[in-house]
DNA sequence: TTGTCTGCAAACGTTTTGCACGACC
DNA sequence: GGTCGTGCAAAACGTTTGCAGACAA
């Protein structure tokens, strides 16, 4: 709890009761969860939890590079503590998704091709280990 | 015009006057368009045209493999003639989208770390070599 | 002719907006 | 106490659905 208070505060951040629980739930559940996985998760603490609140503080913890969020087509946006560079699996039968920590031959370019270079995101798609033991 | 028609029947689908002038669109501007940019670029000359069409021919060219689409975050849905694999550069200014051809090291393994691979995608952000070039 | 595709209108789910109240510092 | 954040309701937006008529084969 007075870590999520500190990672706020350094940031300049108000430590809110609501940026608080956000920062506990995408730390504790590394399920990079959709806003609608958020707000009703927190909802049951606090009945009054409002879904505006959830955009609003995932947008300001992104902004401030304590939270990354990433677009997965069939589930919307989706949310993630801010870590190290790291590829994404998404497995298509369970719908879950994979950190994967894969090189890449990119990261420490500022240009690529005369472009400059701010972001880099890499994702795959497929079965996952667990499904296709499942189904063999 | 023939061409397309050709390519469409190659997959047995049906050659309707909407699915040529798509993927006609699609081959002369190479500019990964939105389904709202293809739709108000082909209404010009049909102003019967409905973005309803534009919808399911995109799914049903990309369900046969001769379009491919993925999502820019501030931008949405974006769709391309499928091709070789390549990443996506999107230019933070002008909201441009280019192709890099850059190698992938994963392109060839069916596996990784256990899953069972059927797509990759990369995609960078940042600035362009013409913005950088516009704001000296 | 037959089955599929198109285009319209309405429905849907997600995200954004405006604003009054409440909480943090 | 002043400022900023929250939560509600409504609006906006992109996308999907259902269906009657049109078109390709």
């Amino acid at each position: 709890m007075n870590t999520y208070r500190e990672l706020l505060k350094q940031k300049d951040l108000k430590a809110t009761y609501q940026r608080i629980k956000v920062l506990e739930f995408l730390d504790k559940h590394r399920i990079h969860p959709t806003i609608d996985e958020i707000y009703h998760a927190l909802v049951l603490d606090n009945p009054s939890f409002s879904k505006t609140t959830v955009y609003n503080t995932i947008e300001i913890l992104r902004e401030h590079d304590l939270v990354e969020t990433f677009i997965v087509s069939s589930q919307g946006l989706c949310c993630d503590l801010a870590q190290d560079f790291h590829h994404h699996f998404y497995c298509e039968q369970c719908q879950k998704i994979y950190d994967l920590d894969l090189p890449c031959p990119y990261l420490k370019q500022t240009h690529i091709q005369g472009h400059q270079i701010k972001s880099i995101s890499g994702s795959f798609r497929g079965i996952c280990q667990e499904c296709l033991a499942k189904s063999n």
